[in-house]
DNA sequence: CGACCGGAAATTGCATACAATATTATTGTC
DNA sequence: GACAATAATATTGTATGCAATTTCCGGTCG
C-alpha cells in the first residue's frame, strides 16, 4: 500500500519564484519597486543564475515588466489591465461553475460554507491576513475542484495579479467594508446550491464588476 | 508626426523560444522527442545560457516536460489533456465572443469571410501548410481583436498545444476532411452577422466538441 | 547465458566571469 | 552657477566552468 508521495527536489529557481511572488502578492514589493538580480541574490544566497530564471517567469506571469538593461520592476497596473483581469476573471469562474455544477456535492457546498463562516469571524477578529487568504480559498475551491489544470494555471496566475491589485486597494480605502464580499460569496454558494448557473454567472459578474470599479478608483487615488 | 515604429532589441532566449516552439507547432519536433540543451546550442550557435531559458518558459506553456536530471521532451498530451485543452478553449472563444459580439463591424465581417475563402482554395490546391495556417488566423482574428491582453496570451499558449495536436491528427488521419474546419467557420460567422451570441457559443462548443474527439482518437491510433 | 556491478559518458543545476549598455556622477568650460 | 562632455558605476545579457546526478555500456561472476 502507498502511504508516501514521492519527493521531488525543488529547484532554487522555484524557490525564488516563489518568494518574489508571495512578496509582491503581499505588498512588501510594491508597484514600480525597482528588483536587480544582485539585491535578489544577496538576500537570498544564491547565485544569479537561478535569481535570473525566476524573474523570467515572473515576467511571464504578469507581476514584473523588464526595462532593457536596466533591470526589472513591479508591475504597475492601468485601468486597462484592470478591466482586462477582472472581466478574464469573470470568463475563468464562470467558467469554473459550468464544470463543477452538475457534480457538485453536499461536502463541497458544506466546505464551501465553513469557509465563508470563518471569514466573516476573521473579519470580526479585524484579523485581515485571514480574511484575504479565505477570500482567495474561497474562490480557489470552486476552480481547483474540476481537475482541468489549464483553468487552475490561468486562474492562479490571474489571482497573483488580483492580490497585488487588492492591496493597493486596501491602501486607498483604509476603512473598506470586508463583509460586502462575505455577501457576495454567500450568493455564489445559493446558486451552487439552487443548481442555477445562470444565479452564478450573474452573481460572479456582478462581484468582479464591482471589485474591478474599486480597484480603478484606488489606482486614482494612489495615482499611478 | 510618427511614422516608424521604436526599434526592441530582441533577445537571443526570445529568438530560441521562437524557434523552438515553431518546430514543436510545425511537428519537425515529434512528441517525446529528446531536446538537449547542447543539441540546440550547437544548432543555434548560441550559448547553454539562453537556450536554458528558453526551455523554462517552453515548460511553463506546456509544450515540453523536464524529467530532473535527464533533460526536456516533447510534451505527450492524454485524453485528459486533450479535453482540458478544447473546453478551455471553448470557453476563452465564447468569451471573445461575449466582448467582440456588441462591436464587430461590416470590415470584420468582410475580413473572416474572406479568411474562410482562401483556406476554401488551399484546400482545393491541397496546400495544408496554408490551410492550417488560415484556420489559426480565422481564429486568431476573433480574439486578437478585442484589445484583451490576457484573453489573447492564454489563447495563444493554447493554440500552440493545439497546432501540435492537429500535427498529430494529421498523421493518425491522412484523409481526414478538411472541409469540416470550412463549414464550422462558416457557422461562427453566420452567428456574428446575426449578432447572435448563443449561436456563436453553440458553434464553438460544437466544433471543439468534434476535433477534442478526433485527437483523442488520433492519440490512441498513434498509441501515445 | 543472464544478472549485477562499476565506471565512463551525458546531462542538467548552479556559480562565476566577461561583455555590452544604460545611468549617474564629475569635471571643466563658459 | 548652468551646461556639456566624459569618466565611473550599476546592471543586465551572454558565455563558460564546475559539481551532482542519471543513464548507458561493458565486463565479470554465478
Amino acid at each position: 500500500m502507498k502511504f508516501l508521495s514521492q519527493i521531488q527536489p525543488v529547484s532554487l529557481r522555484e524557490q525564488v519564484v516563489e518568494q518574489v511572488r508571495t512578496a509582491i502578492i503581499e505588498g512588501r514589493l510594491r508597484p514600480n519597486d525597482h528588483i536587480t538580480e544582485a539585491n535578489l541574490t544577496e538576500q537570498l544566497g544564491v547565485s544569479r543564475t537561478p535569481v535570473r530564471e525566476a524573474l523570467i517567469l515572473l515576467e511571464r506571469e504578469g507581476l514584473v515588466v523588464f526595462a532593457p538593461n536596466r533591470g526589472a520592476f513591479v508591475r504597475v497596473f492601468d485601468e486597462a489591465d484592470v478591466e482586462d483581469i477582472f472581466s478574464m476573471r469573470t470568463a475563468l469562474e464562470n467558467f469554473a461553475a459550468e464544470l463543477l455544477l452538475p457534480h457538485v456535492t453536499a461536502d463541497d457546498l458544506a466546505q464551501l460554507d465553513s469557509i465563508i463562516n470563518q471569514q466573516e469571524d476573521a473579519i470580526r477578529r479585524k484579523d485581515f491576513n485571514n480574511v484575504r487568504s479565505l477570500d482567495m480559498a474561497f474562490h480557489r475551491y470552486l476552480v481547483h475542484n474540476n481537475n482541468n489544470q489549464l483553468l487552475t494555471r490561468n486562474w492562479e496566475e490571474i489571482v497573483a495579479q488580483i492580490a497585488a491589485l487588492l492591496y493597493m486597494r486596501a491602501d486607498a480605502m483604509p476603512d473598506y467594508d470586508e463583509m460586502l464580499a462575505v455577501r457576495d460569496h454567500r450568493a455564489i454558494l445559493d446558486g451552487y446550491r439552487a443548481h442555477n448557473l445562470t444565479a452564478v454567472h450573474e452573481a460572479n459578474r456582478r462581484i468582479n464588476n464591482r471589485v474591478a470599479g474599486e480597484c480603478k478608483r484606488a489606482l486614482a487615488i494612489n495615482n499611478y
